[in-house]
DNA sequence: CTGAAAGCGCTTACAG
DNA sequence: CTGAAAGCGCTTACAG
C-alpha cells in the first residue's frame, strides 16, 4: 500500500535483456516505424514475455501527444440507456486495444472554470463523444483544439461536427399511429418539450390521424419525473387520456408506477408505447412496447467516427428506431 | 478534426508570459514543494488565467508516476446498483480534482494476457477500486506493485487488502424475519449460491423463525436471470412459496416480471425483500421493499481509503443496510 | 536493419 | 525566493 514510486519493469529492462536498442523495442511493439530483423523481433519478443512488461500509456501518451482513451461526456449514468451505451461504446474501443474515460455532465455546471471537454482534453483524449446537450463552449472548444468530436442523439449544435441521430421523428409518428391504429383517442405525452423532435412530432401525428391532443407533461429525463408525470396526468387529466407516448423507457418506469398509485392501470386504462428499447424494458409494467434504439450500432458508428482521422463531419448519421411490441400498448 | 498534434499552451508559455522560469510555475499550481513570492506567483497566476493554461495531466503523471485517475472495476455498469455505486465515486472523486476510468470485468476473461488491474495499471492509476469478485491474480498483482486497492461488497480475498462491505447476515435475516412476521411461512430464495452470504444467513433465518426452507433459485445477478428465476418458481413451486427473499433490486425487477407472466401476483401470492435500495426500487412492481446499502457513504468511505497513503488495510469496514419498506413485502 | 539522441510537458532535488 | 537541469518512459526523425 505505499505511495513511493513502484518499480517497474521498462522499455529499458527489456531492451538490455535482448540485447537491443530501446528504439528496436519500441519497433517491436508498435509494429514500426521501422523494420525489425526476424530473429531480432523474436529475442524482444521473449524478453518481453519473460518480464512480464506492458508499455506505460502515459508515456506513451505523452511522446504521442494523444493518449489511447477515448472520453464520453453523459449526462447520468444511471439511466438505463445511457448506462448501455455507455457499456457498448467502452466495448467498441476495448475491441480496438483504447479505454474509456467517462465524465459525468451533471456535476459540471457548477465548476465554472472547465466545461466537461476541457476536462477531457487535460487528459490528452484522443476524441470525445458527447451523449449530452452540447455545450457551445465545449463545441468550440473541440474545434479549435482539433479534437475530434462526434455529438449523438442530440440536434447538431453546427455545422463541422460530427453526428448520429436517431430518426426521432418518424419513430415517434409510428408509435402514435399505433396508439391509434388499437383505438386510442386521446393519446398524451410525456418527456421534454424544449428541443426535442419528439414533442412536435407527437402533434403532428395525432394531427395527422385526426385526434386532438391530449394533455402533455414537460418533464426532465429521470424516472422520478416520470412518476410526478404519472401522477398529475391521473390528478388533472382523468377520463381525458386513454394513451401516452413516453419518450424514455426510464420515463415509462416512473409514469407506470405513477399512475397505477392513482388507481389507473396499464395498458387497460392508458395504454403507453415509449422510447428507447433498453434492457430493462420486458420488466417495466406489463412490459414496454418501446421504439428500440439501434444502441450497438450507434456505439460502434460513434467509435468508428471519432476515431477516423479522415473523418470530414458531413450529415449526420441517422438511424432508426425498431418497434419492440409488449403488453404496455395493449396489442 | 485533424490530428496534428494540437498546439496547446504549456508551462512554458505561462513562464514566458509571467516572466518566471518553468519551475516557479510548477510551484504555483501545486502550492509547493518550494515557496513562492506574493508578487511573482500574482503574475504567474495573471498569465495561468490570461491564457487560459490547464497543466497536461499525461506529463504530470508521467512526472509523478502516478496519475489524478482512479480505477474501478466493476462487473455490470447496466446492474443499476453498480450504476449508482460507480456514478457516487466518480463524484467523491471530482470532488477531490480527480476522474475515475471505469473498466468492466465483463469483456476482460477473453483477454488472457491482461487482468482488469493491470490494464489499469498501464494507466499509472493511483489507486483501484474493484466492485467485482476479486480475481486472486489482481490482489496478487496490485500488492506486488504497491497499489492501494479496495474490494468492495465482497468477500476480502486475503489478509492485507482493505474491504468495505455491507452486513449481508443480519440484513438478510432482517428481511426474512420481516416476511415471517406477515404471516409468510414458505420463504423462498432467489439469488447466487456461491460465495454470498445472503444464502446461508437466509437458512439461518428460516432456521431461527422455524420454518422449512421455501424453494431457493441460484442464478446470475442479472435482470434476465431474475425473470427466469420467477418464472420457474411459478412452475414448479407454485403453491410452495408464499414469499421470497431476493438478493438484488435487479434480480426482483425480472422475478416480479416473470412470476406475473404465470399469473402470480406481489405482494398477494408471493411477497418479496430484495436488496440493494437502489433509485429504480420505488417503481419496480408495486414497489421493492428493500434493504438499502448505503451506496453514498460507501463510495466516500472507499474512495477516502484508497487515497489515504497511511492506510493500513485492516478489519473490513462494515456497514448496516436499511430495511425501506414499500409494497412488495405486503406491508 | 539498428541505435544515439531529441523531445513530449511536467516534477523536484539541488545549487544559488 | 528563484532557476538550470535531470528525469519520468515513451516515440520517432535522423544518421549510420
Amino acid at each position: 500500500m505505499s505511495l513511493e514510486r513502484a518499480v517497474r519493469c521498462t522499455r529499458q529492462d527489456v531492451a538490455r535483456r535482448a540485447e537491443v536498442s530501446p528504439a528496436v523495442v519500441s519497433y517491436v511493439i508498435n509494429g514500426g516505424p521501422r523494420p525489425v530483423a526476424a530473429a531480432t523481433r523474436a529475442r524482444v519478443e521473449r524478453a518481453i514475455a519473460e518480464l512480464g512488461y506492458r508499455p506505460n500509456k502515459t508515456a506513451s501518451a505523452l511522446a504521442r501527444g494523444r493518449s489511447q482513451q477515448v472520453g464520453l461526456v453523459v449526462v447520468d449514468t444511471t439511466n438505463p440507456f445511457y448506462a448501455e451505451l455507455a457499456a457498448a461504446i467502452d466495448h467498441e474501443l476495448f475491441l480496438r486495444g483504447m479505454t474509456l474515460i467517462t465524465v459525468s455532465a451533471v456535476h459540471r455546471p457548477s465548476d465554472a472554470q472547465a466545461t466537461a471537454l476541457e476536462s477531457l482534453a487535460e487528459h490528452d483524449v484522443r476524441a470525445a463523444i458527447l451523449a449530452a446537450d452540447p455545450n457551445p463552449a465545449d463545441v468550440a472548444y473541440a474545434r479549435a483544439k482539433g479534437l475530434p468530436l462526434v455529438v449523438l442523439n442530440e440536434m447538431a449544435p453546427s455545422a463541422g461536427i460530427s453526428s448520429a441521430i436517431v430518426d426521432y421523428r418518424s419513430a415517434t409518428i409510428e408509435a402514435v399511429r399505433h396508439l391509434a391504429g388499437h383505438g386510442r383517442r386521446r393519446i398524451g405525452f410525456v418527456g421534454n418539450f424544449v428541443r426535442d423532435l419528439r414533442y412536435p412530432a407527437w402533434r403532428e401525428a395525432l394531427d395527422g390521424a385526426g385526434l386532438t391532443p391530449g394533455p402533455a407533461v414537460n418533464c426532465a429525463w429521470t424516472i422520478d419525473a416520470g412518476f410526478e408525470a404519472g401522477r398529475r396526468l391521473a390528478a388533472d387529466h382523468r377520463g381525458e387520456v386513454d394513451a401516452l407516448f413516453v419518450a424514455s423507457d426510464a420515463l415509462a418506469m416512473g409514469c407506470i408506477a405513477g399512475l397505477r398509485e392513482a388507481g389507473l392501470g396499464v395498458p387497460d386504462d392508458i395504454a403507453i408505447v415509449s422510447f428507447d428499447g433498453t434492457r430493462v424494458a420486458p420488466y417495466v409494467g406489463p412490459g414496454l412496447t418501446t421504439m428500440a434504439q439501434p444502441i450497438d450500432r450507434i456505439a460502434a458508428d460513434a467509435v468508428e467516427l471519432v476515431l477516423d482521422a479522415d473523418a470530414e463531419p458531413g450529415t449526420p448519421l441517422a438511424y432508426t428506431a425498431q418497434m419492440v411490441v409488449r403488453g404496455s400498448c395493449g396489442c
